[in-house]
DNA sequence: GTCTATAGCATGATAGAC
DNA sequence: GTCTATCATGCTATAGAC
């Protein structure tokens, strides 16, 4: 049966990834997450040896999920369709970030201040998306095309936030069309 | 002995923040606090009935902190100016950034999720920049004074987001100096 | 007002039957 | 591979002596 197997591990992973989401990794049990995967709770440990474990694997699939995003952007005409798309990817999701925030967000704010391996994990999202958006930008012809890649990335993220923070999803879209504005700027004429 | 009291309040309400800093809420017991404040732990109920007290102690420290803040770059000639101070706080303080975030942003980011009181007071410091902001784009003269204060706020709080998870000071220091010029383009002539 | 000791609870992790 | 029962730990909070 490593078939049940497989799809029991990532039952975990996806209710570690929700939970994680909406409470964070402190405020999180194992039992929690063993509940809402439908696992027993000692069977979890069969799958990941530590809680650390399946955070790992958590922020494994968020990876794996950021680079299916920036490939599902290759069939766009240009970079700075591709750039605008990666904007509103926030958008479409602004109910839930302006309820519980970005979730690479608010998962690599809890992990950054460790000091254990974990906090190298956490950054890898963020480095997938900020790699990507760098070659968009460069594409695009721009000089530092490093430092616009940042600039969109902490738009999204400190948007993200304020709009948790004020609980209004308006705030995010708002700030996603002046990105769409900002980037349409820069295309050379 | 009311005075030494009062000395034991803010010893304990320093310590707290320092750490809910540097660890987060979850992960800092009431021990470390007490600890660090030089308290013995069976004394700090005395003070605040409870831990989520303590922390909306932390809470209204930083909203007083922002106030006190925004006064102080009321002797600068003009909104620009006093734009441009207030990124510039965050870079002044670069390095802790880079690596436990912003200690208004971090906290909001954990207590956002919640659904007792304590997510309301958390917004409290965000909104105190915030509208401060609001009001010295006003007096620039802006169109939309409100979409600038939240992109200008948005854009330090996922900076300081971005460096904290790269670990790199500099990343802060570039980004707010892309906010002084922004801020320069947008004086009417 | 101050401090010690400890109750009461939740959690991460393990042992071991099936 | 699966699941139950449970240990060990660390925490918030309280009781009560001084």
């Amino acid at each position: 049966m490593t078939e049940r197997a497989t799809a029991k591990r990532e039952r975990l992973v996806a209710s570690a990834a929700e939970l994680l989401h909406r409470n964070g990794v402190g405020a999180t049990s194992l039992a929690d997450i063993a509940q809402l995967a439908d696992v027993p709770l000692g069977n979890v440990y069969y799958y990941y040896r530590t809680k650390d474990d399946l955070v790992r694997a958590v922020l494994a699939a968020q990876t794996e999920q950021v680079a299916a995003m920036v490939d599902g952007f290759a069939g766009l005409p240009g970079p700075a369709e591709r750039l605008k798309a990666l904007a509103s990817r926030w958008d479409l999701m602004r109910d839930v970030v302006a309820r519980y925030g970005c979730p690479f967000g608010t998962l690599t704010t809890e992990l950054n201040r460790r000091d254990d391996g974990l906090d190298r994990d956490a950054a890898m999202p963020m480095r997938g998306i900020l790699d990507w958006a760098v070659s968009q930008f460069q594409e695009l012809g721009c000089a530092e095309p490093r430092d616009l890649a940042v600039a969109l990335l902490s738009a999204i993220q400190g948007s993200a936030l304020l709009a948790a923070t004020l609980r209004d999803p308006e705030l995010l879209s708002a700030q996603v069309h002046r990105l769409h504005d900002w980037i349409d700027t820069l295309i050379p004429v």
